[in-house]
DNA sequence: ACGCTACTTGCAAATTATTTGCATTTAGGT
DNA sequence: ACCTAAATGCAAATAATTTGCAAGTAGCGT
């Protein structure tokens, strides 16, 4: 007797489909490492996080490009000097990152919507906002006591 | 008789002086050229514009982050894989870039001051905000027609 | 279940971006 | 003019990401 239950591999697999990539074992594991961060990842933590299953280098970043491409993830920029990437969480959200430990903490309810909305009204030179991007760096407490 | 206006090159040698750097003409250079693009730049558009007069990579690259510690400078992230430096502008403005062809324009009058101290009220892990980007990506109206 | 084919991956080498060590030069104080 | 710490140039190192190509495989059709 089949189990009906949806499972977190059926979602991943119909994702990928759904955007026309095949369901392969590289990229199954890679969405469901970054679903458990609960930070975006570098793709140093990311092959950390995979140990012996990690796929080549190359099939990450190509996994990763591809992947943001089709909006399934989202790129995220600590001013590092190499990018990292979360799921892209319908429900927006940001990051608080403390530039001495490098730190993250998400926080949501921004409403940047009428922010956008009035950029755009503004300006005389474009016509959509596909993706933004919002973050605040500073100091957590236990650094900022020293 | 000595002119007593205030030119361009006295304020960037105050700024650097203030700060403990020395005027050197590398660094004036730099700043003119940042003062005048109206956009953050490129180490590469940096390097062109300066034409013959550019001092080596390693130097620029040294003063961007120097003067960028020392809050001379802002660090913009455009999501390419190489940073974007322009003056820091103490009058907080965004950018809106085109994700095709590149183009940038600023918007200004974002308030985030309200947010920010949303933000810090409701985490119990930060204290304070140092730096925050706010960058919007989208299409131009040339791009977005084709 | 089996084969076919376009999409993927691994591997190695190339590119791009940035940093560093060290010898030489120079800005700015004395 | 002179001295010294700070800055620069050069070359080589490191880090991040991309690419070409041969070999492998997911998933469609049978």
């Amino acid at each position: 007797m089949k189990n009906l239950r949806i499972t977190e591999q059926d979602r991943f697999r119909a994702l990928l489909r759904t955007a026309g990539f095949k369901a392969t074992p590289a990229r199954m594991r890679l969405l469901r490492i970054l679903e458990r961060a609960h930070e975006p990842l570098s793709v140093e933590k990311i092959t950390k996080r995979l140990g012996s299953l990690a796929p080549d280098m190359a099939t990450i970043y190509r996994s990763l490009r591809n992947l943001h491409a089709a909006g399934i993830l989202r790129h995220v920029d600590f001013k590092h000097r190499h990018a990292h990437y979360e799921i892209n969480d319908p429900k927006d959200h940001h990051h608080f990152t403390c530039t001495n430990c490098g730190r993250i903490e998400n926080f949501e309810n921004c409403d940047l919507s009428k922010l956008i909305a009035r950029a755009l009204k503004k300006t005389n030179s474009f016509s959509k906002v596909t993706e933004h991007s919002l973050e605040l760096f500073g100091l957590c407490f236990k650094c900022a006591r020293k």
